[in-house]
DNA sequence: TTGAAAGCGCTAACAT
DNA sequence: ATGTTAGCGCTTTCAA
């Protein structure tokens, strides 16, 4: 009773052919005389055949999946990076394969091997918080398995990567605080063991110095939660100091700090100008609209599947080579207007 | 050079022994030795050997795989739906792949087009907002792949169905906003073709009826995303019965609704209460914090794996059935103490 | 206790 | 122009 799926061998049995000839006429063979292929055709559609994309495997060695770890889906960025990637990837033929890290090495560890033996063709991973041992990543390269990082990058591990401009995007938004008059200026860090956190650190110092404002130690703070945003902000304005600015390190943080800040009685952004990183939905959401460094999470997934599939199905060895995509600061109603 | 992944073959031959020995053997087959057992074991580890799972799925006629089709990604519900499916389904053996539908019919047709030619082993499906025709999804269960929607369920089509208790969380969140004192309750509602639209708004119906308030046709808005908050919440202010609730179908609307109350003037939650539904991110970020309805993704997500996989690997046709995921109010500060 | 052979769906080299 | 055969990695009778 169960009609399972049509295969070749039904079309050519109906035909009275071979197999191998129904197989030949579908990819257009020379060989074939064009009334068996057009026979062959007419019965596929008729019966709507498909080629079983698992033989395909098996035969030609390739799963034609691609496996991609990344941090946590819920997060805006991210979601946007998967949707980039989905799109390339279902349109150049390939399957796609999530697995959540949750910022726990265990579960990294974990995503790595079911990928592995899986047999995906290749990887793309977005490093979880707390990685700082990379071995099972290289796991990957010496099975033969071609490995992109994306954002979250691993200096360690020679691959191709993806990045957004984190330094730029972070001098850009710390400018801008300081030319609408900012100068005692707060970031909200993320870990420095992650490259992106420590690249927009890196910003808002160039930011400050070009602009002949001194850096103080103090005023870097590590937060890249709303919960520890809840537990430091309020101390960094009971001091002799107060702060006029504030980068964070993301949107959520960024959201988090602003309302700490309103609720102490200053007013955003006349008092206190705010900027976040990654300007999401939740740059929409906060009052006022968070002014945010865009970073065009579904361009960084395009292009981490573009170099993957390069790799997946390159001849030969190309160097390594890391793309970098541009950010861009959307201003919205956390900052003042300037000039 | 390129060291391919290691076969039964390569165990067998490295053995002097045959192939199906060493499957044998894996499998803890009666009949084989254990010494022979054991050094195929010993074998396997060192060599790290992996069953290749395309060969499983092309010899066992099953993919291991679960395609699943959502709106869109990058709302809090769906990536925890996801994260419920991603967990179980890994968990009981079972690869996933992840399509969206963008709120687009085509791409809700393609979706199915694209796991089926896969070869999934069942599917999991919520609707997208605009779809009135569900051929595509009779074409699914024809073919005899088992189907399960949740949450924006189709009632056309006999299948399993999970579905958050829409009717009982709009009751409790609309009773609640009566209860701290509101007579004037706007709902902002989603497309009545949605089932869970409908029942929201069901439920809030029966909260007004059940405490004798009239229900006024011009309370119930339709409004189901922050632009058309923008567009339609500031008229509801200018009539000359000021609303003093909201219930809206969604966080993101809630939200917005939030920010243009204020803007109007209006003290939330002394002036305009209100409550939302998901009850994620979002409802930390607001200002006040927002009071919604808790929907319990992750858990959604593991009961429509849990009913997919026991249709997939269930012996016999047992009748369809729904789950019913309860809700939880979550009081935040977006509405009146009581009492 | 082990091995040989067939077959899952498909393709490609090699007949015919 | 079409068919035969072998093989991708694995399991499963059936035979030894």
């Amino acid at each position: 009773m169960h009609k399972a799926q049509v295969t070749i061998k039904d079309i050519a049995r109906e035909l009275g052919i071979s197999p191998s000839t129904v197989s030949k006429a579908l990819k257009g063979h020379p060989d074939i005389s064009s009334a068996t292929k057009k026979a062959v055709k007419e019965l596929v559609a008729k019966w709507n055949y498909k080629p079983d994309p698992i033989a395909l495997s098996l035969k030609g060695g390739q799963s034609k999946t691609i496996g991609v770890i990344v941090p946590e889906i819920v997060h805006y960025f991210f979601s946007t990076v998967i949707s980039g990637i989905e799109d390339l990837a279902y349109d150049s033929g390939y399957h796609v394969m999530f697995c959540q890290s949750n910022e726990s090495y265990e579960r990294e560890v974990k995503a790595v091997e079911t990928l592995l033996s899986s047999r995906v063709d290749g990887i793309l991973v977005s490093l979880c918080k707390v990685t700082r041992n990379f071995d099972h990543f290289r796991n990957i390269t010496e099975n033969r398995i071609p490995l992109v990082f994306f954002d979250r990058i691993c200096d360690e591990i020679e691959t191709d990567r993806v990045i957004v401009d984190d330094e730029a995007g972070a001098f850009e938004g710390v400018s801008h605080l300081i030319k609408s008059g900012c100068r005692e200026i707060i970031h909200l860090s993320g870990p420095l063991n992650l490259l992106i956190a420590k690249n927009r650190m890196d910003g808002y110092v160039r930011a400050l110095k070009e602009n002949n404002i001194p850096v103080r130690e103090e005023n870097i703070v590590k937060c890249d939660t709303a919960e520890e945003a809840r537990s430091v902000v309020p101390g960094l304005f009971d001091k002799t100091r107060k702060p006029d600015g504030i980068f964070a390190v993301n949107d959520l943080t960024a959201a988090e700090a602003m309302k700490i800040v309103k609720h102490k009685g200053y007013k955003v952004p006349d008092n206190v100008s705010i900027v976040g990183f990654t300007s999401g939905m939740i740059s929409d959401l906060t009052d006022p609209s968070l002014t945010s460094v865009e970073q065009h999470g579904y361009i960084v997934g395009k292009e981490a599947v573009r170099l993957l599939i390069n790799r997946i199905e390159g001849k030969e060895d190309l160097p390594c080579q890391t793309t970098i995509i541009k950010t861009e600061l959307v201003v919205k109603g956390s900052t003042r207007k300037i000039g």
